[in-house]
DNA sequence: TTAGGGTTAG
């Protein structure tokens, strides 16, 4: 017979081993008969164990009569209820542990700090902190760590490098914390320089690092030093390990090279669902929409069950390529997964439908959908105005604000492509004051080039040149670029040529597109010397071609 | 005499 520490260091093992759910009547009934849950440390695995099998209610029972309660067993039975986003419940355990004969430790506040963040609850998680400097905390690492994290997460990332920068000779987890967190709160810079003067300071990155340095590059402006980072994962051979193969996958992917996500993704042994599911949606991001289904239907094949979110990307691709056919098929298997009460994917059938041309099914949805939210809303608006129904789209708009809902940046993107599908440029340009004046919603790339169009399909190019000029400097290529296209339907050569040279100015990566554009406008008029000069400037360029850099 | 923090996507 094995002993009390031996099976309580055999289910530790096996729980964090397990990859699959387990009844766990079984083993509470020989626990039970065997009383081997009155040893302390295996009580503390034993909730842990039923944590991990969602089993909260044997979790609280085996610690509710549990006498002798270690901190090992507090933290466990908090963290297991933090970690199943039942903060309230964790917070009056924390609460009760106080009252006790424990001191809550170091892994106490980690937990809790984590807990704080992921409840979005900021002014607890400045409590936290200050509680645990009070208790002789404040330097500590496993806590410190946490709190970088949390503060990061909740935005506050001043306070997270205060207290990361107060802590001295921090351990690699804190380093990677803190890098984590500069990448999350969009300072890839200072997330880049992190890790080289964590290196300069003799700290060897680790598997956690380089996840945490992938998260600072977030477009295809990194891809050079992103080439580096996948150099340096291979070089201390982390590349085909499975996280960092994901984050890389994702970063490759977010840099808009699918090829090389791809390379990477065929490296992972055994690609779990967030492989996959990173795939399918760099695929998608990247326009590679039939790529993306005929991955996401080998995954199923292999009979991985994908969550909310990537049916809901799925679901966009079969919208861009007006694809209904699967778009059903899709929607089969979600009902069959039981998926279709959920409000990300209801909003994605709605969006798939009305852009595959079967509005009724969309509205259908909508009005099935007992408590409807903002992504719905905006998703019945786009749908609405793509099929030419402003008034009713407008009307939707009001109904959401009766309902208390607060519009965002996508709300207003839709009205006003609802405005451009109608020909609408007072309305649209009505709604994008409003936007800023009323709702408080800064406009952003997408919404300017709405309104040029508007205003370029009302053949008002000197107002919309001048709206342009007027925007805050450097103006993005793609707003020039929608002035561009309508200078070449009105045939307006003249200032074509002042838009292609600020968009050429811009060192736009996209370039060739636009001088292609200005081309045809000089085509038209029989230009043919400056059509010559422009296609020979694309032929002769290197676009797409990048040269390799290397941090070893 | 063991355990607990810090990982990945949309």
């Amino acid at each position: 017979m094995a002993s009390h520490t031996q099976l309580g260091l055999i289910i530790f093992e096996f729980s964090r081993k397990s990859q699959t759910k387990l009844s766990t009547q079984k083993l509470h009934s020989f626990v039970t008969k065997s009383k081997l849950a009155r040893d302390p440390f295996f009580a503390t695995q034993l909730v842990r164990f039923y944590a991990l099998n969602d089993d909260l209610v044997s979790a609280r029972k085996l610690f509710d009569v549990f006498p002798e309660r270690s901190v090992f067993l507090w933290n466990s039975v908090i963290r297991a209820f933090a970690k199943a986003h039942q903060f309230s419940t964790a917070f009056s355990l924390f609460s009760q542990m106080l009252s006790s004969a424990t001191r809550p430790d170091n892994f106490t506040y980690a937990c809790l700090a984590r807990g704080c963040s992921e409840s979005f609850d900021t002014e607890g998680l400045r409590c936290i902190h200050g509680i645990a400097i009070v208790s002789g905390l404040g330097f500590d690492q496993i806590c410190g760590s946490a709190i970088v994290k949390a503060y990061s997460k909740a935005g506050l990332t001043f306070e997270a490098s205060k207290l990361f920068l107060s802590i001295p000779d921090p351990d690699v987890a804190l380093w990677n914390a803190m890098i984590s967190g500069y990448g999350c709160s969009g300072f890839w810079d200072k997330g880049v320089n992190l890790f080289n003067l964590m290196q300069h300071r003799g700290h060897v990155p680790n598997c956690y690092t380089m996840v945490a340095l992938t998260t600072c590059l977030i477009d295809p402006s990194s891809l050079l030093i992103a080439r580096s980072v996948h150099g340096f994962c291979l070089k201390i051979n982390l590349d085909t390990h499975a996280y960092v193969g994901c984050a890389l996958v994702n970063l490759y992917s977010r840099c808009r090279c699918i090829a090389s996500a791809c390379s990477v993704y065929n490296t992972i042994s055994g690609p779990d669902l967030v492989a996959c599911s990173s795939l399918i949606t760099g695929y998608s991001r990247c326009g590679n929409h039939k790529e993306a289904l005929y991955l996401f239907n080998e995954m199923r094949m292999s009979g991985k069950k994908p969550d909310c979110v990537l049916v809901a990307i799925v679901l966009g691709s079969c919208a861009e390529l007006s694809d209904s056919v699967y778009g059903k098929e899709v929607h089969g298997y979600v009902i069959r997964l039981g998926l279709e009460f959920d409000i990300k994917v209801c909003s994605a059938l709605i969006d798939m439908y009305s852009k595959c041309g079967v509005l009724d099914y969309a509205m259908n949805l909508f009005a099935g959908i007992p408590e409807k939210n903002i992504v719905s809303f905006n998703s019945v608006i786009l749908g609405l105005g793509l099929h030419g129904f402003a008034s009713s789209a407008f009307e939707k708009f009001t109904e959401m604000l009766e309902m208390g809902l607060k519009p965002d940046e996508v709300t207003f993107a839709a009205l006003l492509s609802t405005c451009c599908h109608s020909g609408l440029l007072n309305e649209g340009q009505e709604i994008f004051e409003r936007m800023k004046s009323e709702f408080g919603v800064e406009p952003q790339t997408e919404h300017y080039v709405y309104v040029v169009k508007l205003m370029g399909m009302a053949g008002k190019l000197e107002e919309a040149f001048e709206f342009v000029m007027s925007l805050r400097k450097p103006i993005d290529s793609g707003i020039l670029g929608a002035l561009l296209s309508y200078c070449e339907v009105h045939e307006n050569t003249q200032l074509a040529e002042v838009v292609a040279e600020n968009i050429l100015e811009n060192g736009e990566e996209r370039r060739s597109v636009y001088k292609v554009m200005l081309s045809n406008v000089y085509a038209r008029y029989g230009r043919w010397d400056d059509v010559e000069r422009l296609r020979d400037g694309i032929t002769e360029s290197s676009e797409g071609k990048l040269p390799g850099i290397s941090w070893f």
